[in-house]
DNA sequence: ACCGCAAATGCAACAGAGTTGCACAAATGG
DNA sequence: CCATTTGTGCAACTCTGTTGCATTTGCGGT
């Protein structure tokens, strides 16, 4: 099996079970002219769909078995940022949080924070132009934070 | 000396070297009612004269062989932004900075945290209407979070 | 001036987030 | 297929903040 048997065009999966095909996430990484890596693409591919920005323990639960070395992941989700491919935010509890850069998804919407289930909502509605601010400060993103109950945590109460 | 040789009205020190005149720090804490300890004074007091908001760290090294206990020094620190004496905020390194807070009023209001030395500034603005929730929703609080950088850490840049 | 008790402090151990150094593995270009 | 560059895994470490619990102290009441 040392020389190469195939000459078939790329198309289908080899013999073997893994699936090269390109994936949206490695993708972005070639684009880039960066490695494609399994990790990157993992977690790359994770923050896409993600509906709210990851913590890195958010990450390496959802990835589960597949989360790899702890350490990697911090420096998977730190050169995504330095990359440009995804965002890094700090939290009022001083976690990081990563999204996916791709055309701001999280950037112009709102934020609805269930104070019962600490979960996190996207909403549609457009967020309140920015006020104007005194001189010598310069504003970088405005934040609206909505706090309550969520659907799923009121109806289950009185 | 052991007897007051004066007659004078409530002035001066005692015959001892602590001198109880109240501090600003101590009208502060005793104006809300809350027990003047010589922790909350010095830190306080500290934070009053600080040019910026300081992290525990800082004010654990500027108190010196005064600053304590160093989970007195978090439990004070906490209990400052609890009370309202003191505002708290994150950092772009995840440290967290504390300032005196000079007027106690934080309800109908915006605030501007600076991503640079995490001060949180109050803004005179009114915060614009609630927007529209998703059925289930239920808002308990909306807080408008404006970020940037303020203009004390503006201005020493190129 | 003295008591009593809630509140604050000190100490020690713990927890979570992120970092560093280094040997080993793997991606890519040739 | 090889060489080089880059990423990964592991262990130990730092830094920031917390928790439990015993002891002290501020302060209101007597
Ligand atoms: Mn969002
Ligand atoms: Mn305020
Ligand atoms: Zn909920
Ligand atoms: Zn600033």
């Amino acid at each position: 099996m040392a020389t190469a048997p195939s000459p078939l065009p790329p198309s289908a999966a080899d013999a073997d079970g893994a699936a090269p095909v390109a994936s949206p996430a490695a993708a972005a990484l070639r684009a880039i002219g960066a490695r494609v890596t399994p990790a990157r693409v993992r977690v790359l591919t994770l923050l896409r769909e993600a509906p709210t920005p990851m913590s890195h323990h958010d990450v390496e639960t959802a990835l589960g078995p597949d989360a790899g070395d702890r350490v990697t992941l911090y420096r998977v989700l730190d050169w995504l940022a330095e990359a440009g491919l995804a965002t890094r935010g700090v939290d009022a509890t001083r976690v990081t949080r990563y999204a996916a850069a791709r055309d701001g998804k999280h950037q112009n919407h709102l934020h609805f924070h269930c104070d019962d289930c600490g979960q996190v909502y996207c909403l549609d509605t457009p967020p309140p132009p920015p006020p104007e601010l005194p001189a010598g400060f310069q504003l970088q993103r405005a934040e609206l934070d909505l706090h309550g109950q969520c659907d799923r945590c009121n109806s289950g109460k009185a």
